[in-house]
RNA sequence: GGCCCGAUGGCGGAGUGGUGACGCAGCGGACUGCAAAUCCGUGCACCCGAGUUCGAUUCUCGGUCGGGCCU
C-alpha cells in the first residue's frame, strides 16, 4: 500500500513543527521538510530546527542535512524531496511535508521548470554584465530574448532579470519557454494540505519571545561558529533572519539588545512575507486560524476526521 | 519673574503664502531554481485661538507645552 501525503505550511513560529509532529506519531508517518534554512546543518537554533528529542519521536528528513557551504536551490530540494517522499511511500507511510517556503510547496503542487543546473561561469559573468550594463540596458538586451519575462519582471528585481538571462545564456532557450511546461508535481489529488493563519498580533507575539530563547539559548554561539567559517556572505545560511544581526553584534557595531530588536523585527516581516504568499498561492488550502498544540490538533482533527483509517 | 529657541504623520527630519520632500516603521501586493531571497505599491501630519490675506502649515498677536539662559 501506498501512505498518504499531508503538506504543513505556515509563518514561523505558527506551531508548524508541533502539528507535524503529532500527526506523524498519530498515523505513524514521517516528516520531511519543506523550509529553505532548516535544510543547513550550521543553525539549528535560530532556524527553529526540531530538537534531537523531537527527531526521536518520529523520523524526520531533509532537517539540517545540508552543509551550509552549499548553496541549494528549490530545484535542488524538489528532487531531493521527490526522491525522499517516493521512498516513503515505497514502505507503505504516510508523508508529511512541513514547512514555511511558500515556493517549495509550489514546486512540489505545481511542478518546476525543467531547466538545468547554471554553470557558475555563466551566473558570474552575468552579474557583471548587470552591473557593467545598468538595469535598463540588461532590460532591453534580454527583452530581445525573452520579451515576456523583461514585461513581467518588476522594476528593480536583479535577481529575476539575471535568472532570466541565465536560463537564455546558457540553455539557448528562454525562460519563459522553459516555464510553459513544469515538471516534478505530485499528481492532484494525491495530497492533502492545511495552511496555519494565526492571528497577527498572537504570531507576532510568539516570534518576540521565541527569538528572545533563541539569543540566550545557543544562536549567539551557533552564529560565531558559523561566522568563523568565513564562509560567502551571499549563500542562503548567511541570509538567515538573525545571522546579520548577530554577526554585527559580535563584531561590536551593535549592543545586544539592538540586535534583538533588529532580529525581531525582520522575523515579523518575514511572517508577514509568508503570510501574504499562503493569501495568494495557497488560496484553496484549508486553514487551521488558531494558534497553540492543542487547538491544531482538534481544527485539524475536525478537518480530516478519517485520519487513522 | 525676565530673555531666547522650538513646536510638522507612529518615529526621525526638510520645506513652502496657494501640487504638505525624504528616510524608517507599519500596511497591502508580487512570487517557477539565492525564496528567512528579490522586488513593487501605500501616508485624510504642520500645538490651540484670533488676526492679516482671495488663500495660511508658512506672516502677526495671544495662549499652551518643551528646551536653554539670566535674576
Amino acid at each position: 500500500m501506498t501512505g498518504r501525503i499531508w503538506l504543513i505550511a505556515g509563518p514561523t513560529a505558527s506551531g508548524k513543527s508541533a502539528l507535524a509532529l503529532r500527526l506523524a506519531q498519530a498515523v505513524g508517518g514521517e516528516i520531511v521538510n519543506a523550509d529553505a534554512l532548516q535544510l543547513y546543518a550550521d543553525l539549528r537554533v535560530l532556524t527553529a530546527r526540531p530538537s534531537p528529542e523531537d527527531e526521536t519521536q518520529a523520523p524526520h528528513h531533509l532537517f539540517g542535512t545540508v552543509d551550509g557551504a552549499d548553496g541549494w536551490s528549490v530545484g535542488r530540494w524538489q528532487r531531493a524531496a521527490g526522491a525522499v517522499i517516493a521512498d516513503i511511500g515505497a514502505r507503505g507511510r504516510d508523508v508529511i511535508v512541513v514547512g514555511g517556503t511558500g515556493l517549495y510547496f509550489h514546486a512540489l503542487t505545481q511542478g518546476l521548470a525543467d531547466v538545468p543546473q547554471i554553470p557558475e561561469t555563466v551566473r558570474q559573468r552575468t552579474a557583471e554584465d548587470y552591473d557593467a550594463l545598468g538595469e535598463a540596458a540588461f532590460r532591453a538586451r534580454l527583452a530581445a530574448v525573452d520579451p515576456a519575462a523583461v514585461e513581467r519582471i518588476a522594476p528593480g528585481d536583479r535577481q529575476r532579470l539575471t535568472r532570466a538571462w541565465n536560463v537564455h545564456a546558457a540553455t539557448g532557450r528562454s525562460l519563459t519557454d522553459h516555464q510553459l511546461s513544469t515538471q516534478g508535481a505530485l499528481p492532484a489529488g494525491s495530497w492533502r494540505a492545511v495552511a496555519l493563519s494565526p492571528p497577527r498580533e498572537a504570531l507576532y507575539a510568539r516570534c518576540d519571545a521565541r527569538l528572545g530563547a533563541m539569543f540566550a539559548h545557543g544562536a549567539l554561539d551557533e552564529v560565531s561558529r558559523l561566522m568563523s567559517r568565513g564562509l560567502d556572505p551571499s549563500l542562503p545560511v548567511m541570509k538567515a533572519v538573525g545571522v546579520r544581526e548577530i554577526i554585527s553584534h559580535l563584531r561590536g557595531d551593535m549592543d545586544l539588545e539592538a540586535a534583538l530588536a533588529a532580529a525581531r523585527q525582520e522575523t515579523r516581516r518575514y511572517a508577514k512575507r509568508q503570510m501574504t504568499w499562503m493569501r495568494g498561492q495557497m488560496t484553496d488550502w484549508p486553514r487551521l486560524d488558531d494558534l497553540g498544540a492543542d487547538a491544531h490538533w482538534r481544527q485539524f482533527v475536525a478537518l480530516y476526521p478519517a485520519l487513522t483509517d
